[in-house]
DNA sequence: TTGCTGACCGACG
DNA sequence: CCGTCGGCCAGCA
């Protein structure tokens, strides 16, 4: 089969930036559960990587609502000032304590659970 | 090319 | 609870 051959990432940052569109106003999701649904389990890194390189899209990307497996905003300093990702957030609702989101299981938006109907 | 670094995660001790 | 390690893989010196 000598089909395209994706010989770098651009396909998979632009699954990651899809799913980050996806996640509802208010709500967030984690690194884990992105890189889970798009079928490379163990590279949640590189979804930190593209959320690093999501600045660059034309089309918005909501990386304020991407944290880590704990509710933590682990990508804060990567914002304007570090302290824009908790603004953000706060003005969808959604309640940051020090650095955590606050009540992080009701609002947790999993893909793999909400995209696989 | 090698070796390191990460907006991560789960497993161990 | 804490620290550490391996896996993951793109970018960079």
């Amino acid at each position: 089969m000598a089909g395209r051959e994706q010989h770098h990432s651009d396909s998979f940052f632009t699954n990651v930036f899809a799913v980050v569109r996806l996640i509802p106003y208010g709500r967030v999701t984690s690194y884990g559960a992105i890189a889970e649904y798009l079928g490379t389990r163990g590279s949640a890194r590189m979804v930190g990587w593209a959320m690093n390189a999501s600045h660059t899209q034309v089309t918005d990307v909501p990386a304020h609502r991407v944290v880590n497996r704990n509710g933590l905003l682990t990508g804060r300093h990567h914002f304007g000032s570090p302290a824009i990702m908790q603004q953000l957030l706060e003005s969808e609702g959604v309640e940051v304590r020090d650095n955590q989101v606050v009540r992080f299981d009701e609002i947790f938006w999993n893909p793999v659970k909400e995209l696989s109907l």
